[in-house]
DNA sequence: GCCCTGGCTGAACGTTTCCTGAGAAGAGCC
DNA sequence: GGCTCTTCTCAGGAAACGTTCAGCCAGGGC
């Protein structure tokens, strides 16, 4: 409820694959946000008229028209209208370097957290609060988006870019209980074809690191998933 | 956050080819300005009039009438409103003595840390604020941005211009992590083909000369990129 | 108490990522 | 035109990382 209450948004995502697009917009509206889809640039362009997204999520590479196209054309629409671009890791295309600059991109296959994070970011930004640093904090764990860094008890503690993610996916849901395949699905790539065992040993990598002594955050719940708590609450 | 609250301000980018363009205001707006476009000199003249920007971000080649003529009818709607051209760096040389009427340009192909110094530059000059020197300092690192010079412990240091570009791109940013294509992106030119490779080496050579002793400033955060921090904040 | 299932963790492996030195090509300067 | 400085590429080696697996442990049902 934490997310969700805080991010009312209404998002188009634009991709001409059908599982990317129903992959992105069912975990966006899990998230809490209102979510349309378009299949091509001619109907995001139409679509973006008629619903003006706070955020339009846009994949590169679609069928009729390139994402600077749409871009553009959303653009002419008024209205700030932010774009988050989805590309392919190894572009080469001047056309896709160009896009990168923007700097608001995320590179297949992603993860969802990242996406999560990214679209966050946009919104955080075009909303005016900047200055907010986003930092999590969960019983004397702090984690800090930006800086990619992580306290304990004001320690600064080392993470594995998987370590990391995986730990900023539990504090965003503290409290609330997350299956391994719920985290398999948010931390590690959608094409990851590996099987839950990996969860198992980077919730153990990250037990070591920062959840060593009493009172415990990180709880596993038997057949069903694990939590992060804060302390008092358990 | 250090860049975003200080620079307030609203632009006008003018140019034709819409890649330019998108990259242009996408990463400007993405810098914390307030972005319009325009495709011509026409509408860039229209704009103008109507949404009085503080600064015009102007092509000298447009498909109606050249960069000149449009500076000229800008300065006519009188209200100080500087200009940036971009021009290509080639250009013959009546043209750039034309240039000496703009109070800046900048050569195709650049890249976006150049463009934002500049416009950073004349803003600052139109603004009055001419007497805070632009020096940014992490630990004992100083960096002169007009005197394109730098300091480590009070020593100055020779940089070549990449290492200089890099330099402060990282400490425009400091405590932020900077994917090394977010680096490529704002450093090099956005004509760029090359990988992401020569940022390890740029990496390296700023190390050597300026990060050779503890307590290190810049940091190698393996799988997502480079951070540059103060001393105690590890 | 015993068994079964699910979870924990250490070890091992292959892979990726990064650092650095060396060198070729180019730009700029006398 | 030759010199130097700079930029970029490449390749070797080292370290970190991700993944799998197997053995062990703990919890819960009977």
């Amino acid at each position: 409820m934490d997310v969700l209450d805080r991010v009312e948004a209404r998002l188009l995502v634009v991709d001409d694959e059908p599982n990317i697009r129903e992959l992105l917009s069912a975990s966006l509206r899990l998230s809490g946000f209102e979510v349309m889809t378009a299949v091509d640039g001619r109907e995001a362009v139409q679509f973006a008229e008629r619903i003006r997204p706070d955020l339009v999520v846009l994949d590169v590479m679609l069928p009729d028209m390139d994402g600077f196209a749409v871009a553009g054309r959303l653009r002419e629409l008024g209205g700030q209208m932010p774009v988050l671009f989805l590309t392919a890791r190894d572009a080469t295309d001047d056309k896709v370097t160009g896009l990168k600059v923007a700097d608001d991109y995320v590179t297949k296959p992603f993860s969802l957290e990242e996406v999560l994070a990214r679209i966050r970011a946009v919104l955080r930004r075009t909303r005016g609060d900047l200055d907010l640093p986003v930092r999590l904090r969960v019983g004397d764990l702090e984690l800090d988006e930006e800086a990619h860094q992580v306290w304990k008890a004001g320690e600064v503690v080392r993470l594995s870019p998987t370590e990391f993610k995986l730990l900023h996916y539990l504090m965003v849901n503290t409290g609330r209980v997350l299956s391994k395949a719920q985290i398999l699905d948010h931390v590690w790539n959608y094409d990851f074809g590996g099987d839950a065992g990996v969860v198992e040993s980077y919730v153990s990598y990250l037990r070591r690191k920062i959840d060593t002594v009493e009172p415990r955050l990180i709880h596993t719940l038997r057949g069903v998933g694990y939590v992060l708590r804060p302390p008092q609450g358990d």
